[in-house]
RNA sequence: AGCCUCAUAGUGUAAUGGUAGCACCCCGGAUUUUGAUUCCGUUAGUCUAGGUUCGAAUCCUAGUGAGGCUACCA
C-alpha cells in the first residue's frame, strides 16, 4: 500500500480550502505529545497526519512543530521526552529547528490569565474540589457560582500574585474563568485554569507552583507558534468552544483552529497510556519497549519497519468514525514491507539431526542460496553443508497424510538451495520422540527439477551441523487472545495472552548469528518472521520460515 | 435527561447530485526450490421512514443506533 495518496480526507479539504480562500499563506500544525508515557501506535496516526500535512505542503513552506504539553509536573519525565524525539525520528519525521515545551510559555500563560482577571473574566476561587464539583451540576442541572466569582478585579490579582507567590497550599485555591454556570457543554462552566501544585517541573525546576490546565494552555500555545490548523482527537470536541473562547479573550498572535479526528483504535490491542504503564509497573511485559507491547519502542524491538507503521496509519485514513481497525491490517503491512526488502536467512526453531549416508557420492562446501527469491538483484550466499545437517521436527512426520508435503520415510524432500534428500529410515529415543534422521542425497539434483519418478514437491530449511550456531530466539505473539481486551469482562489483564512468549534454542546459519537475541513474530499465514532485536534497518536480514499453520492436510498446526 | 459528534460489504476507507470503488479478512484456482510471494477469481455494502430532484450514499425532516462530556489529567 502506498504511504501517499490522491484521496482527501475532510481535514486536508478544510485546509486545500483555507489557502485557497487566502485565509491562509501556509500551513503550521503540531504534533503536542504530554511526556509522561511512551509513544503508540495510536500516536503514530497523530503524527504522520501533522509532519505529512506538512510535508505535502512543503511548496508554501509548511511546518509541523514537535511540541512537549508539559503543563502537569506531578506525571511527566525527561525520559519520556528523549523517548518520545527518538520514536519520531525513527519514524521518518523531523522538527527541525521546531522544537518546543509548553512550559517555556509559562510566563506568557501567566501574562494571559492576568489579562482575564482584568476583564472581569477570571477569578481566584476558594471553595474545596469537592465543592467547586458539587456546584458545578451536571448535564440535567445547572451548576451555581461561588460568591468568589464576585471579587473585586484589585483582589482577584491580589490573590493570584500570592498563589504565584506560594502562599497557599496545594488545592487551596484555584483560578477560574467566568464564563456560564448554566452552560449545557459542561467545559464553560467556569473551567479552571490554574491549580496550585508544589511540584518539581522537569523544565522548569521549582520556578513554579502554580500549573495551567491544558484547556487554557493549548490554545495558547498553538497561538504563541502561530499554528494554523491545531489537530485533536474526538473527545476534545467539547472542547472546541473553550478553545475558541480563550483565542477570543486573550491577547493572542494569531488564531488557530481546531480540529478533531478520530483516534486510532486496533482488536487485540489496548492504546490507553494508563494501561500500558501498568503493564510495565506490573511486570507483565518488560518493559515499554517489550516487542509485545504496542508502543512504537516495542514494534520497532520487533522488527516492524517504520514503513509498514506509516503505511498502515496512512491506510486506516482520517474520519470523524469511531471504528476499530484489524490488527491484520497492520501485521499484513508489515509481511509486505519486509517481503519486499528483507534478505532470507535459514535458521531450524526444533532441530532434529539428519544424516546423509551416500555424502561422499557428492560431497558439497558449501551450497549457494539466493537471498531473495524474486529479488536476484540481492545476490546469494554461500553457506557450509556436510553430511549432517539439521532440519525442523515439523518437517518429519512417521505417518505422513496424503497431503504432506515435506520428509516422511521413504519420502523425498529438497533441502533449500541443496540437493533432494530421501528418508531411509530414523532412530526414536525412550520418550518415542524422533532422535536421528537417515537419509540419502540424489545426486545431480542442486539446481535442478527432480528426476523422473522422483516425487518432490518441497524445499525446506536446513543448517549445517558443524558451522551453524546455537542462538536463543524469542518467540513473540499477540499480548492479548481477546479481540476487544478493553471490553474484557474481568478486565484488561484478564485477557492477556499466556504464550505471548515463548523462548527456544535455535540453531541459525553463520549469517544470521550477528542478529543477536533475535526474536520473532508469528503472524498466522506466514510463520516466523526474525529480524535483529535493537532495530529494523533496511536491508537487516530476515528468517522467514512459512509452515502450514493452517494446513491442507488434516488438523495438525504447524504451531 | 441536556449538549456535541458519528452512521457505506465481516473490518477500515473512497465516491461533494450522475455506473457505489479500493484495501484487509475469508473462500477457490494457476505458478512456485519458502505450503510464502506473485497472478486470477468468488462472496459481500449505502441504519430506517418520508421529502426535494430527471436522478440521492451525497441535500432536507423525523426516527433508530453508537460514542463523547459532569478531573484542580491531557
Amino acid at each position: 500500500m502506498s504511504e501517499t495518496t490522491d484521496k482527501k480526507d475532510f481535514i486536508r479539504e478544510i485546509i486545500d480550502g483555507d489557502l485557497a480562500s487566502g485565509k491562509h499563506e501556509t500551513v503550521i500544525t503540531r504534533f503536542p505529545p504530554e511526556p509522561n508515557g511512551y509513544l503508540h501506535i495510536g500516536h503514530a496516526k497523530a503524527i504522520c497526519l501533522n509532519f505529512g500535512l506538512a510535508q505535502e505542503h512543503a511548496r508554501v513552506k509548511a511546518k509541523c512543530h514537535l511540541r512537549f504539553d508539559d503543563t502537569n509536573p506531578s506525571k511527566e519525565e525527561t525520559e519520556y521526552v528523549e523517548s518520545i524525539k527518538e520514536d519520531v525520528k525513527w519514524l521518518g519525521f523531523d522538527w527541525g529547528e521546531n522544537l518546543y515545551f509548553a512550559s517555556d510559555y509559562f510566563e506568557y500563560f501567566y501574562d494571559c490569565a492576568v489579562e482575564l482577571i482584568k476583564q472581569g473574566l477570571a477569578y481566584v476561587e476558594d471553595d474545596s474540589l469537592e465543592e467547586v464539583r458539587a456546584k458545578r451540576g451536571n448535564v440535567n442541572t445547572p451548576g451555581r457560582r461561588s460568591e468568589c466569582a464576585e471579587r473585586s478585579v484589585e483582589e482577584n490579582l491580589d490573590l493570584f500574585a500570592r498563589m504565584r507567590a506560594g502562599e497557599f497550599k496545594n488545592g487551596e485555591k484555584v483560578l477560574r474563568a467566568k464564563i456560564d454556570m448554566a452552560a449545557p457543554n459542561m467545559n464553560m462552566r467556569d473551567p479552571v485554569l490554574y491549580r496550585i501544585m508544589h511540584a518539581h517541573h522537569h523544565n522548569t525546576g521549582d520556578a513554579w507552583c502554580i500549573y495551567p490546565m491544558y484547556d487554557f494552555a493549548h490554545p495558547l500555545e498553538d497561538a504563541k507558534e502561530h499554528i494554523t490548523h491545531s489537530l485533536c482527537t474526538l473527545e476534545f470536541e467539547d472542547h472546541r468552544p473553550l478553545y475558541d473562547w480563550f483565542i477570543e479573550h486573550c491577547p493572542v498572535p494569531s488564531t488557530p483552529r481546531q480540529i478533531e479526528f478520530s483516534r486510532l483504535n486496533i482488536n487485540y490491542t489496548v492504546m490507553s497510556k494508563r494501561k500500558l504503564l501498568q503493564l510495565v509497573q506490573e511486570g507483565h511485559v518488560a518493559g515499554w519497549d517489550d516487542p509485545r507491547m504496542p508502543t512504537i519502542s516495542g514494534m520497532r524491538r520487533r522488527g516492524y519497519p517504520p514503513e509498514a507503521l506509516r503505511s498502515f496509519v496512512v491506510g486506516t485514513g482520517i474520519t470523524k468514525f469511531k471504528g476499530t481497525t484489524d490488527v491484520a491490517v497492520l501485521e499484513h503491512e508489515v509481511r509486505d514491507y519486509l517481503n519486499k526488502e528483507a534478505p532470507r536467512r535459514m535458521a531450524v526453531l526444533d532441530p532434529v539431526k539428519v544424516v546423509l549416508e551416500n555424502w561422499d557420492e557428492q560431497p558439497m562446501d558449501t551450497a549457494s542460496v539466493p537471498n531473495h527469491p524474486q529479488n536476484p538483484d540481492m545476490g546469494e550466499r554461500q553457506i557450509p553443508i556436510s553430511s549432517e545437517v539439521y532440519i525442523e521436527r515439523d518437517d518429519f512426520m512417521e505417518d505422513p497424510p496424503k497431503k504432506f508435503f515435506r520428509l516422511g520415510p521413504e519420502r523425498y524432500v529438497r533441502l533449500r538451495g541443496g540437493h533432494i534428500i530421501q528418508c531411509t529410515g530414523y532412530d526414536k529415543d525412550a520418550d518415542g520422540q524422533v532422535s536421528l534422521i537417515k537419509a540419502k542425497i540424489l545426486p545431480d539434483t542442486v539446481g535442478q527439477d527432480a528426476p523422473e519418478g522422483v516425487k518432490c514437491k518441497a524445499a525446506i530449511h536446513w543448517v549445517d551441523a558443524a558451522t551453524s550456531v546455537d542462538a536463543e530466539v524469542r518467540l513473540y505473539d499477540r499480548l492479548f487472545n481477546c479481540e476487544d481486551p478493553d471490553g474484557a469482562e474481568g478486565g484488561f489483564l484478564s485477557a492477556l495472552n499466556p504464550d505471548s512468549l515463548a523462548t527456544v534454542q535455535a540453531k541459525v546459519e553463520p549469517a544470521l548469528a550477528d542478529c543477536e537475541a533475535g526474536f520473532s513474530c508469528q503472524f498466522e499465514r506466514t510463520g516466523y518472521f526474525v529480524a535483529d532485536s535493537k532495530d529494523h534497518a533496511p536491508g537487516k536480514p530476515v528468517f522467514n520460515r512459512t509452515v502450514a499453520l493452517r494446513d491442507s492436510w488434516g488438523k495438525q498446526s504447524g504451531r
